[in-house]
DNA sequence: TGCTTTATGTCGCAT
DNA sequence: ATGCGACGTAAAGCA
């Protein structure tokens, strides 16, 4: 069994590692300064105070204080998790439709934050979906592109474990992102961090912060896998001379 | 604000962390595998799995799985959090009266364990007291006994700060633990542990494992100030050679 | 998806 | 303490 946790760490570090459990279907607790707004069937604002936010692979969100059965606030089962650093602060939104909900949980300091990876059913149908979208790589790696040639899964980084690594055609590092649904811009600023992990390893001077020119080719590629992509996902994949490679985890009956 | 927050503990450390948890008042989230019983207004039973166990100061409890708005099982507020290693394994226990209800966590791992201080209200009046009695006997040191020297508070220990550090009138080192109300036995687990500490620290031999004769004068002393202490505590302070002094943490008025 | 019933409901407020 | 009603009730069973 896994279990991540860091320690004080910084509002992208939070980020990075919460985007990473979201993916890996973890049990998420986070303890935190934070305020919390709620929108929806009601209404409500909490002002600034320590509180643990525990997320749930299944959607669910809870905002507990150190008070009460209850959490004060929350986002039921089926809702969906999105982390964002805004102004330099953690902020972890999880919304749902029907009726249309948000809960906005904003950080100003992250204490602590876990991540279990917990034994369960629901999450090996999904987890088996990405793991056949890399077997069905490993086995046909032309499906990536012509001449690539993967060298290690899950190979460690600052960023963390990307989930493919290999070379193109000319012998250039590739990172490769798997994803087993539509993507929207958040998968690209995962695949954004494992390059910039991998260039830094490599003593590779990156472009100018938070810009990316495609003039210099990038001395190590970024190749998102998915069914497809959202039109702000495509715009950011372009911006940072990223490719997607249209792929289903399973091959069509 | 204070975060303590260990990773993949034995089951007698995540037990010390608890324990000191509960004296300060701690929100406490607790990652591991478990096995959970209630018995009270129903009944259940859940076999072993991965689960999320949150203690409220506050003496709620809640059990977490990785699916639900709701906990799997729960104690509510005004319970009674009570931790204890049973046949090497971490038991958490939280009780209520009114109706009698149990609720019981027994561990086979304990993944991860994080204790956080939460800035409220109600918690100020329990510290508080607490703080009352450290001031009174600082000031007053011959309510614990004649000639007693306090030399340190919050004094540290591989074990956890002690409440109050000193020397008696033969000049042997005395640990002093403060307690506002009545205690029971873990209270004396908790002296003893400080005392096993100061012992290896000063490079003591300590008496044989879990044995304590009163043939040896022990080289580092034991005091537990408290209102009262039940039957079973006062057993214990007996074996181990400690004292108790009764002791209020306001002076009767 | 929508409706009905149950719950270790919880929680607040009244007596 | 007990009774009563409200809740962003949640969750399960069923049409």
């Amino acid at each position: 069994m896994t279990v991540t946790s860091v320690h004080d760490p910084s509002h992208r570090e939070a980020l990075w590692e919460l985007e990473d459990a979201f993916e890996r279907g973890d049990l998420v607790s986070l303890f935190g300064r934070c305020t919390v707004s709620y929108e929806g069937r009601a209404a409500s604002d909490l002002g600034a105070g320590d509180r643990l936010l525990v997320l749930k692979p299944d959607g669910a969100a809870l905002v507990h204080t150190d008070e009460g059965r209850q959490p004060v606030n929350w986002q039921p089962p089926g809702s969906e998790h999105h982390a964002a650093v805004r102004e330099g602060r953690l902020r972890v939104r999880s919304t749902r439709s029907n009726p249309d909900e948000t809960l906005t949980v904003r950080f100003s300091d992250v204490h602590q934050l876990s991540a279990m990876a917990v034994t369960g059913g629901r999450d090996l149908d999904l987890h088996g979906s990405e793991e056949d979208l890399r077997t069905r790589i490993l086995e046909r790696p032309d499906l990536v592109e012509a001449g690539f040639e993967p060298r290690e899964t899950e190979r460690p980084s600052s960023a963390g474990p990307m989930d493919v690594f290999g070379v193109d055609a000319d012998g250039t590092p590739v990172v490769v992102e798997l994803k087993r649904r539509r993507v929207g811009p958040d998968a690209v600023g995962q695949l954004a961090r494992y390059v910039r992990a991998l260039r830094e390893e490599l003593g590779i001077e990156d472009t100018e912060e938070d810009e990316y020119s495609d003039r210099d080719a990038p001395a190590v590629r970024g190749v998102l896998v998915a069914p497809s992509v959202t039109d702000r996902a495509a715009e950011r994949l372009a911006d940072r001379g990223f490719d997607h490679v249209a792929l289903d985890p399973t091959p069509e009956e």
